[in-house]
RNA sequence: GGGCGGUUAGCUCAGCUGGUAGAGCGCUUCGUUUACACCGAAGAUGUCGGGGGUUCGAAUCCCUCACCGCCCA
C-alpha cells in the first residue's frame, strides 16, 4: 500500500461520518468503561438556521471536550436539538407562502398554517444539522430533540414530550402565583405584533431629531423665567407664558398626562401645580396637563422639563405610575394611531376631568387621537403633528423666527428580527415574576455550585440578576406553545336579583344577565394542562350559580365574541325549550404563545424526557458544561439556571464555559451587511474541517475573540498535511501502529517516548482548565516541531542500524499517540490514519486515552538528545553563516570534549553526522582554515580551507560572544544583589546560577575560538 | 453615565499563580539530502500604549492617562 501524498478531506470526511453512523459512535455511554457521566447540552440552535462561524465555533469547543471525555471512557451524552424560534419561522415560512404567492396567514386561519410550518420544519428543518455533522459534531443524533416536539399540532415523526415540560412548568408556576397577566408597558414590534422582552431589543444610535414646542399655560398665566449660571448670575430673566418642551416623538404628545420637572428646579418652581395646554388638537377640545415635579428630569437636558406620556414611553411610564397619571394609549398593534375606542371629544373630556385631579377609573377605552389623525401611521402622525404646531405659532424659534430642530445622534429600540423601531405597547401579557425565582440561581453561582468561565463573565451574570426585571413571556404569533389558560364569562354579576328568591332564572333574569353581565363584567380564568382538567375548574366556578346555569357543560369556543354569541344563544334556547340540558358554558384559550426562550430554558431537562422520570434525566442530569457565547449569557444561560432550580431543584450544569465571538480578521463583527461573514462551509470545503476546527480551537484562549482569517486555516491544512506525511514516510519504512507501548534502548526511542509522556500531560493539563488554544498549540509544536523535525530525521539512520526495529515499534506507538490526542480537535484526518495504519478492532473515536506520565521520561535521554539537537542547530548556523555551501560535506573535529559529551556524541553520531552534514567526529586541534562551534562541554572545528573569511568568522564568534556576555551579565548583576540572594525561591537561584554557569562555559570556548583566529 | 475587555515582532495573536518575551502568517538567504515545496535549513524585526508605584525582579500586580472595542443605561 502507498499513502497519497496528501489527505483528501473532502472524500475522507463523508465516508468516516457514515461510518461513524453506522456504528452508532456517538450514542449515549458509547464507550463508557467507567460509571462517571459526563454531558453536554447543545445550545440549541434556532430550526430556521444555518451553521455560520459562531457555531462552527461553538460546537467545536464542545465536540473537544465530548470526544475527550469518550475516549477516557465516560459514559457520555452529547444531547443535540434545536428551538422552534417563534418569530424567525413564522417569518421564514410567510414569506416563502408570499414567494409563492399563496393567501396569507390571516386567510388561512390558525390550524393550517401551523400545518404550514411543521410541514417546512420536516422538510428544511434539519439543514443545520447536517452541517454540524459536516463539522464532525459527535452528538447522538438519534435523540435529536425539538422545543415543539409533541405539540398537539405536531405531526406524526414529531413526538417527544418538549411540550409536556413547558406545559406542565407553566402550569406549576401559573399555581405558584409566579406566572401572572397584568396590563404593563411591555415592547411591541408592530411588524410582527407581538410583544418581545428587552433582550429581544437592540438599542441603536440613529440620526434623530428633537422638536422643541411650547406648551402654554392655562387661562394666561404668565411666570418670571430665570436661568442662572454655575455662580449664580442671573444669565437669562425674561416673562413667559408657557412651558418649553423637547421632544424626539412629537406625535406621543397627544398622550401625554403631564409635563415633569425636577423638584429642585428652580425655573419652574413658580409653575408646578398649575395647569398646561397640550399645543396640538382640535382647538375646541384642547386638553389641560398638570406640572408635576418628579426626579427623572434631568436639569440639565434641554429645557428641563418632559412631557410625560405613560402609555409610550418606559421612563414616562414610571413617572405617571409614581404621580398617578394616566396612561394614554394612542397606537394599535400596527403602530397606527388609535382608532377604536371612543371619540375624541369624549375621550378629550375625560383627559380634562382627569388632569383636574378627578379619577376617571379605567382609561383604556380613551382614544385621543383626534378624529383627523386616526388611522395614520406613527411616522405620518408625526408629520402632522409638527406641522399643526408649527402653523399655530407654538414651535420654539430662534432669533430670525424659525423652529428649532435639532439634529441629533439618538438612542432608539429596534425588533432585532424585524429591524423596526419598537413601541412601548400598555397591553395584557403573561410575566415571570422573575425576582421570586432568582434567588438559587444567584446562590448557585455564587458558592460555586455553578462555575462560569472566565470569571469576569460572572459580575455581568450577578449584575443582571440582581436588577432583573419581570419577563414578557406572551407572544402574539401562532408557532410555539399555545398558553394553557382558558376564560369564560363571568356570570356572577353582582346586582343580579333573583326576584322570586327560588334559586333558578326567569325570563327577565335571565335577560338581566344577558345585558349587564356578558358585555360589561369582567372574565374568569383557569389554568390546567388539558382542556379535561380546565373543564373541571370551570365547572367548580359555575356549581354556584343559580340553577338552571350551574349545570351548564363547558364547551370551548375561539374566543370572546364567540363565547358571548353561544351563551345568549344557549339561553335563548332554554327560555323556549326550559330544557336546562341544552345550556352550555362557553370557555375559549388565551391566544397567545409562549417566548422561545421560555422552552429553552428548559432544555436540560426537557431534553432528558422530564417530567417522566427517565433513566437519562437520572443518568445525565445535571448535565457538566455548557459551553456558550457571551451573547446569550441573560438570554438563555441566567434562565435556564432560574427555571431548573425552581422546577427542580437543582443547577442545570456546574460549568459554563463563555467562549468569545468569531470576528473577521480585522477585528470587525462578522455581519452580512458588512460582507465579512466567512461561511465556514466554505472553509472546510477549501480546507477540511479538521483544519477548521484545529484553527477555532487554538484560537479560543479563554476570554478573547478569536479572529479568523482564511490564512489561518491554511496553515492548519498544512498541519494536517504535515501528520499525513510522517504517517506516509513511517509506512514507507515498515511502521505500523496497534502495538503496545515499547521500551526501546536507543537514547532517541526514549527521549521521543518522554516527550510523548510530556505532550500527554500538558494537553490533559490544558483541557481540564479549558485552555483550548493551549492543548491545540502544545500538539502542534509537539508533532510538528518534536515528531516530525526532531525524531523522524533522527529515526532515518536508525531504520539502517541494529535499532532499526525498536525504532518502528516506537515510530509506530508514537503516532498512534498522535492521533489519538489530536483526534478530538482533528477527528477526521485521525481517524482515517488510524484505520490505515493498523488493525484496531475498534475506531479511533472509541480508542483510549491515554494516561501516561512520568514514569515514561528517562531525564538522561531527555539531556542527551537536547545537547544533541543543540550541537546540530550550532553546525547548521554556523554552516550557514559562513556561506558553506548546503551540500558540502566537513569535518567535524573534537577539540575538546568531557564525559557526557563524548557518550553523547558516541551514542549519536549518525544523527549528527546526517543531520549537519558532517563526516564522523575525531580528535584534533582547530588550526587554520576552520570554523568553531562551541557546544555545552565541547568544543569543535570544521575545517572549511580556502573559503574561509577569518573577518567574518571573527565577527560570527564576537557577536555570539557579545549576546552570551549579556545575558551574563545580566545573570550575574542579579546574583550579585544580596537581596536577590536573599529573597528569592531557592529554585530560582539555583536555575540563574545554572545558566550563568552555562553561559561562562560558551563564553570560554568562543574566547578560545577567538583566539585561535588571530593566531592565525 | 456605569461596567467589562483590549493596546506585545510588518500582520493576527499566545504568554496560567511576577523570574528579563513566543507562535502562525509575511519577509530575507540557502536548499529538490530515502515523508512532506501544503516542505526543509538558517536569519532579521519588539522603549510588551504613555506615566507613576509595589518588588531583589513587572508584559504579568496596583494607580493614572490616552486610544480602541463590547455590554448595560
Amino acid at each position: 500500500m502507498t499513502m497519497d501524498k496528501s489527505f483528501d478531506a473532502r472524500a475522507a470526511e463523508a465516508r468516516i461520518s457514515a461510518e461513524w453512523e453506522r456504528a452508532n459512535a456517538f450514542a449515549a455511554g458509547a464507550n463508557a468503561s467507567r460509571g462517571e457521566s459526563f454531558s453536554v447540552m447543545i445550545p440549541p440552535p434556532n430550526v430556521t438556521g444555518s451553521l455560520h462561524i459562531g457555531h462552527a465555533f461553538n460546537n467545536t469547543l464542545q465536540d473537544i471536550l465530548v470526544r475527550w471525555h469518550r475516549m477516557r471512557g465516560f459514559d457520555t451524552l452529547w444531547q443535540p436539538g434545536q428551538d422552534h424560534a417563534g418569530i424567525a419561522t413564522q417569518m421564514v415560512v410567510e414569506r416563502q407562502m408570499a414567494l409563492r404567492g399563496e393567501p396569507d396567514r390571516r386567510e388561512i386561519g390558525r390550524d393550517a398554517f401551523v400545518e404550514k410550518i411543521w410541514a417546512w420544519k420536516q422538510e428544511s428543518g434539519d439543514t443545520i444539522i447536517n452541517q454540524l455533522k459536516r463539522l464532525g459534531a459527535s452528538c447522538d443524533w438519534s435523540r435529536n430533540a425539538f422545543t415543539m416536539s409533541g405539540a398537539p399540532s405536531a405531526p406524526a415523526g414529531e413526538d417527544g414530550n418538549f411540550h409536556d415540560a413547558v406545559i406542565r412548568v407553566f402550569v406549576d408556576l401559573y399555581d405558584k402565583g409566579i406566572i401572572y397577566r397584568g396590563k404593563r408597558l411591555v415592547n411591541w414590534d408592530p411588524h410582527f405584533e407581538t410583544a418581545i422582552s428587552d433582550l429581544e431589543v437592540e438599542n441603536r444610535e440613529v440620526q434623530g431629531h428633537m422638536w422643541h414646542f411650547r406648551y402654554p399655560l392655562a387661562d394666561g398665566e404668565t411666570y418670571d423665567y430665570v436661568e442662572r449660571d454655575a455662580d449664580g448670575n442671573v444669565t437669562l430673566r425674561e416673562t413667559r407664558d408657557y412651558i418649553s418642551i423637547a421632544t424626539t416623538r412629537p406625535e406621543t404628545m397627544l398622550g401625554d398626562g403631564a409635563v415633569a420637572v425636577h423638584p429642585d428646579d428652580a425655573r419652574y418652581a413658580p409653575i408646578v401645580g398649575k395647569l398646561c395646554e397640550i399645543p396640538v388638537g382640535p382647538k375646541a377640545h384642547r386638553r389641560l396637563i398638570p406640572i408635576i415635579t418628579d426626579d427623572y428630569p434631568d436639569p440639565d437636558f434641554g429645557s428641563g422639563a418632559v412631557k410625560i406620556t405613560g402609555a409610550h414611553d418606559f421612563n414616562d411610564h414610571g413617572v405617571a405610575t409614581r404621580n398617578g397619571i394616566p396612561l394614554y394609549a394612542l397606537m394599535d398593534g400596527r403602530g397606527a394611531m388609535r382608532e377604536d375606542g371612543l371619540s375624541y371629544e369624549e375621550s378629550a373630556a375625560i383627559a380634562t376631568r382627569a388632569a383636574k385631579g378627578e379619577d376617571v377609573g379605567d382609561v383604556s377605552a380613551v382614544n385621543l387621537v383626534p378624529t383627523d389623525l386616526r388611522g395614520l401611521d406613527r411616522y405620518d402622525a408625526r408629520k402632522r403633528v409638527i406641522e399643526a404646531i408649527t402653523e399655530e405659532g407654538l414651535a420654539v424659534t430662534d432669533a430670525e423666527g424659525n423652529p428649532v430642530v435639532e439634529s441629533k445622534r439618538i438612542v432608539q429600540p429596534f425588533g432585532d428580527r424585524s429591524g423596526v423601531v419598537i413601541e412601548p405597547m400598555l397591553t395584557d401579557q403573561w410575566f415571570v415574576d422573575t425576582q421570586r425565582i432568582v434567588g438559587p440561581a444567584l446562590a448557585a453561582v455564587r458558592d460555586d455550585r455553578t462555575r462560569i468561565l472566565p470569571e469576569q463573565h460572572k459580575k455581568v451574570y450577578f449584575h443582571w440578576l440582581e436588577n432583573i426585571e419581570p419577563w414578557t413571556i406572551s407572544r402574539q404569533l401562532w408557532w410555539g406553545h399555545q398558553i394553557p389558560v382558558w376564560y369564560g364569562l363571568d356570570l356572577r354579576i353582582e346586582n343580579f336579583v333573583d326576584d322570586e328568591g327560588d334559586g333558578a332564572l326567569d325570563e327577565v333574569e335571565m335577560f338581566g344577565l344577558l345585558v349587564d353581565g356578558l358585555v360589561h363584567t369582567g372574565r374568569r380564568q383557569h389554568c390546567a394542562a388539558t382542556f379535561e382538567a380546565v373543564r373541571k375548574k370551570f365547572r367548580d366556578d359555575i356549581a354556584g350559580l343559580p340553577q338552571p346555569l350551574e349545570i351548564s357543560r363547558v364547551v370551548e369556543v375561539a374566543d370572546r365574541e364567540a363565547a358571548i354569541d353561544l351563551l345568549s344563544q344557549s339561553l335563548a334556547d332554554y327560555t323556549l325549550s326550559q330544557d336546562p340540558t341544552h345550556l352550555v358554558y362557553p370557555v375559549w384559550r388565551d391566544p397567545d404563545v409562549l417566548d422561545t426562550w421560555f422552552s429553552s430554558g428548559l432544555w436540560p431537562i426537557g431534553t432528558l424526557g422530564w417530567p417522566e422520570d427517565t433513566p437519562e434525566m437520572r443518568k445525565y442530569f445535571p448535565t457538566d458544561v455548557l459551553v456558550t457565547g457571551f451573547d446569550i449569557i441573560f438570554f438563555w444561560v441566567a434562565r435556564m439556571m432560574m427555571m431548573q432550580l425552581e422546577v427542580v431543584g437543582d443547577v442545570p450544569f456546574h460549568t459554563v464555559y463563555v467562549h468569545g465571538l468569531v470576528r473577521d480578521e480585522k477585528g470587525a463583527k462578522m455581519s452580512k451587511s458588512k460582507g465579512n461573514v466567512i461561511d465556514p462551509l466554505t472553509l472546510i470545503d477549501e480546507y477540511g474541517a479538521d483544519a477548521l476546527r484545529f484553527t477555532l480551537t487554538s484560537m479560543a484562549a479563554m476570554g478573547r475573540d478569536p479572529r479568523l482569517g482564511p490564512k489561518h486555516v491554511e496553515a492548519n491544512r498544512n498541519f494536517v498535511t504535515k501528520i499525513w506525511n510522517a504517517t506516509r514516510f513511517a509506512e514507507m519504512n515498515g511502521v505500523r501502529g496497534g502495538g503496545a507501548r515499547p521500551e526501546p534502548q536507543h537514547t532517541v526511542n526514549r527521549w521521543i517516548i518522554g516527550e510523548v509522556a510530556h505532550i500527554r500531560q500538558a494537553t490533559d493539563a490544558a483541557l481540564e482548565t479549558y485552555r483550548f488554544n493551549d492543548a491545540a498549540t502544545g500538539l502542534y509544536a509537539f508533532v510538528w516541531g518534536k515528531v516530525c523535525d526532531w525524531y523522524v530525521e533522527f529515526a532515518k539512520p536508525l531504520f539502517d542500524g541494529p535499532e532499526a526495529e525498536e525504532t518502528r515499534a516506537t515510530m509506530g506507538w508514537v503516532l498512534d499517540q498522535c492521533y489519538l490526542m489530536l483526534h478530538p480537535i482533528m477527528p477526521f484526518v485521525t481517524e482515517e490514519l488510524w484505520a490505515l495504519t493498523g488493525d484496531r478492532g475498534r475506531m479511533l473515536v472509541h480508542g483510549d486515552w491515554p494516561d501516561y506520565g512520568d514514569e515514561l521520561i528517562d531525564p538522561a535521554a531527555d539531556r542527551q538528545m537536547n545537547w544533541v539537537i543543540a550541537v546540530i542547530e550550532g553546525l547548521r548556523s554556523a554552516r550557514a553563516q559562513m556561506g558553506v555551501p548546503a551540500g558540502a560535506r566537513l569535518d567535524l573535529i573534537v577539540t575538546e570534549a568531557d564525559e557526557a559529551a563524548r557518550t553523547a556524541l558516541a551514542a549519536n553520531g549518525p544523527l549528527i553526522e546526517r543531520l549537519a552534514r558532517v563526516n564522523p567526529a575525531r580528535d584534533g586541534v582547530a588550526a587554520k582554515g576552520m570554523i568553531s562551534v562551541a557546544a555545552q562541554g565541547a568544543s569543535f572545528a570544521l575545517p572549511i580551507e580556502d573559503v574561509i573569511d577569518v573577518a567574518a568568522e571573527t565577527a560570527r564568534l564576537e557577536k555570539s560572544r557579545a549576546k552570551a556576555r549579556k545575558d551574563a551579565d545580566g545573570l550575574k548583576a542579579r546574583l550579585s544583589n544580596p537581596k536577590f540572594v536573599a529573597n528569592a525561591e531557592p529554585e530560582v537561584i539555583d536555575e540563574t546560577r545554572d545558566k550563568l554557569a552555562a553561559l561562562e562555559d560558551d563564553i570560554a570556548r568562543l574566547q578560545t575560538a577567538l583566539a585561535q583566529l588571530a593566531a592565525m
